[in-house]
DNA sequence: TTGTACGCGTTATCAC
DNA sequence: GTGATAACGCGTACAA
C-alpha cells in the first residue's frame, strides 16, 4: 500500500462519518450553518466536538483558492505608533474569519519588497502596508495583487488602492506654527529615523517657519539612528552646545520629545521658559510628564480600524464613498510650549 | 468540461513545462538544490525567474503537511515589554524558512484558547505563547501539539514542553530588598492589570518585605485597569492620600514607575527624598528620566532569541541542553530610589 | 436540503 | 539524478 499519513488529525471525512452524513454537509455546516438543517447541524456539531476536529486551514485556502489572511507589513515592532494601529487591526479582524499575517519590514525598502513577495505566495485577501515609498518592485506587486490593497498612516493622491491616514507634512506645518505663536523665535528640530514621513514633517515644520520669517536650517538636527528617548536627550544637548540661543524645538516624534524633556531637565533648563518643546503623536506620556509635552494628536487606533473597515467593503464587493481617507491630527497645546510672556 | 480557474498564477507545473522537466524536480530544486544536477536547476530557475513564479504556500503545506508557521501568543501589543520580544521572534525567524503568526489574547484566557484552536489549524511548526496560566483546555491543547511548543516570559517546573524567562517572584523580591536597604521604611505597592505574571511580582516582593519586617497590606494598591502613565500618577496620587508616611512604592511595570514620578513631580513631591521609586522591566526610559528611575532589568529581545532557538533545535531533532532556560534579571540602582541620609 | 465527483498546487513514494 | 503517480484535506460544480 502507498498510503500517506496524514499529521493523524481528524478530517472531515472523519466527521462526516462519525455524524453519517458526506463531507460537504460538514463543510457547509462549518461555513453556513443556515443552509444545513437543524437535525443534521446538530449531528455534525457534536461529531465535531468528540473528535476534536480542528479544519485544516490550508487545505480549507488551497480548494477555495481564497486564504483568509490579511497581509500587514509595518515598518517597526516597538514604535507605540504602529502598536496602536496594529491593535486596532486585531481588535476588528478578530471577531472575523480573516486573519492577520504581519511583517517587520525594519524601515527596510527591500526587506518590505520581500514580504510583500512572500504575502502574495499566501494569496491573501488583502493587504495593509504602510506608507506610499514602496520600491518600484513592490509598487508593482501591489498593483498586480489581486486582492484590497490599503496604505495606512499618511495620504496621497496616488494611492495603489485604498489609503487612510493623515498628512504628516501639514501636521509639521502646524507644529512649526504654533511655536511661532506662542512667541519663541529660535526655533530648532530634532529628528530620529528620519523616515520618509518623518521626513515630510520636518518639511512641513520648516515650511511653517518659513512662512513666519523663523526657518533656519542651523537649528535642524536630523540622524538616521532610531530614536529613543536617550538619543532625544542627546541631540537636545548637541543643538543648545551648538546654538545656546535656542528657544524651542520640534522633535519628530514622541519619544524624542520626552528624551528632550527630560535632558533638559538633566542640565537644569526649565521648559518652557528657557526652551519650548513639541513633540508629534500624542502618545499618552506626553499628557502625564511633568511639565506635560505638546504635541500633535494622530488618531492610531482609527487609523487602522478605517482599513480593516475598507478591505471589508471591498471584499462584499461594495464600492467605497473615497479611495483616500485623511483622518486629519489635532494640535493638544500644553505646558511645555506655554512659556511666560517675554520680559 | 469542468475545469476550475485558478487564481491565475503560474503554477509549478507551468514552470516545468517552460524547463522541459517534471514537476516533482522543480520541486526539488526549489527545496533542496543540491540534489537537481547543475543544468535542469539553471534551466530551472531561468523558467521561475520568467515567469515570476511564488510558490504556493498553502498547497505546500498540505501536500507536506508542514506549514513553517510559528504561532505567537501575546496577551498585549502595546505593552512594551512584549514589543522587544516580538522584535526578536521576528529578527530570528526572517532569515528562516519560518513564518510567524502572531495573536493577541489581551490578557484573557478565554481568548488564548481560541487563538491556540485557531493556529492549531494549520498545523504549524511551532508554538510560543506567554506564561504558564493556561486554562485546562488550552493546556491540553498545547500537550497535544504535535510540534514544539515554547512558553515564554516565565520560569516554571512544569512547563508544557520548553521554556524560557525568569521568575517574576525573585524579581520582586529583589525590589522589596532593595527599597528596604535604601532606607526606606514604610513600603508600598501600586499595581495595575494584575495579570498572572504582577501578581507574582507583588508576591514577590511582599515576602521580601515581610523578611526584613516591613511588610503593611495597607500599603498595596491594585487595580485591574490596564497600566498607563495616567494610572500610575492617579494610584500614587490615592495612595498618599490614604498614607501621607508613604515613603518608597514598587510599581509593577516601569509605565507605572514613570507615572508614578510624574504624579510626584506635579504634586511638588522630591524623589527620591520624600517617596523612592521602583519599577519592572527596565525600558530605555528609565535610564533616561529625571530622576533616573530604578527597575528591574530583564532581557525580553534575548527571551525572544532563545524561544527561537529552541524550536530551530527542536526542530532539526536536537535534545535541548534544558527544557526551562532563566535568563534572570538585574537590579538597576538609579537615582529615584537614592535618598540621602535620614536625617 | 443533501450528495457525488473532481480539482486546487504541491510533495511523498516508489520505480527507473 | 529524474520522473510517474497518488495522496494531502477541503470546496466547487453539478446532479438529485
Amino acid at each position: 500500500m502507498r498510503k500517506r499519513k496524514g499529521a493523524g488529525r481528524p478530517t472531515i471525512a472523519d466527521v462526516a462519518k462519525k455524524a453519517e452524513v458526506s463531507t460537504i454537509t460538514v463543510s457547509r455546516t462549518l461555513r453556513d450553518p443556515a443552509k444545513v438543517s437543524t437535525a443534521l447541524r446538530e449531528r455534525i456539531e457534536a461529531a465535531i466536538a468528540a473528535l476534536d476536529y480542528v479544519p485544516h486551514s490550508h487545505a480549507s485556502a488551497l480548494a477555495s483558492s481564497r486564504s483568509n489572511i490579511v497581509g500587514v507589513i509595518v515598518p517597526s515592532l516597538t514604535n507605540n505608533v504602529f502598536a496602536d494601529t496594529l491593535r486596532a487591526i486585531y481588535d476588528e479582524v478578530d471577531p472575523s474569519p480573516l486573519q492577520v499575517q504581519l511583517g517587520n519590514s525594519r524601515y527596510v525598502a527591500a526587506e518590505e519588497e520581500r514580504l510583500i513577495r512572500i504575502f502574495l505566495g499566501q494569496r491573501p485577501s488583502a493587504l495593509i502596508v504602510a506608507g506610499g515609498d514602496q520600491t518600484k518592485a513592490a509598487r508593482a506587486m501591489l498593483e498586480n495583487a489581486d486582492c484590497p490593497v490599503v496604505q495606512i498612516m499618511e495620504v496621497d493622491p496616488d494611492p495603489v488602492d485604498m489609503m487612510v491616514g493623515f498628512s504628516h507634512y501639514e501636521g509639521g506645518r502646524a507644529a512649526g506654527m504654533h511655536l511661532v505663536q506662542q512667541g519663541y523665535r529660535r526655533i530648532g528640530f530634532i529628528g530620529a529615523r528620519m523616515d520618509p514621513r518623518s521626513r515630510r514633517r520636518m518639511e512641513g515644520f520648516a515650511e511653517g517657519l518659513r512662512t513666519a520669517g523663523r526657518h533656519d536650517p542651523d537649528l535642524f538636527m536630523i540622524t538616521t539612528q532610531s530614536s529613543s528617548m536617550t538619543l532625544g536627550a542627546e541631540l537636545m544637548g548637541q543643538l543648545r552646545a551648538r546654538r545656546p540661543d535656542l528657544d524651542a524645538v520640534f522633535c519628530n516624534n514622541d519619544d524624542m520629545a520626552l528624551g528632550a524633556l527630560f535632558g533638559c531637565q538633566h542640565a537644569g533648563i526649565s521648559v518652557p521658559d528657557e526652551i519650548g518643546i513639541i513633540g508629534f503623536n500624542d502618545l499618552e506620556m506626553m499628557a502625564a510628564a511633568c511639565p506635560s509635552l505638546t504635541s500633535i494628536r494622530t488618531d492610531r487606533y482609527e487609523i487602522g480600524r478605517t482599513a480593516v473597515d475598507m478591505i471589508r467593503a471591498a471584499l462584499e464587493g461594495e464600492r467605497p464613498d473615497q479611495k483616500v481617507v485623511d483622518l486629519g491630527f489635532e494640535l493638544q497645546a500644553r505646558q511645555s510650549t506655554a512659556r511666560k510672556a517675554r520680559r
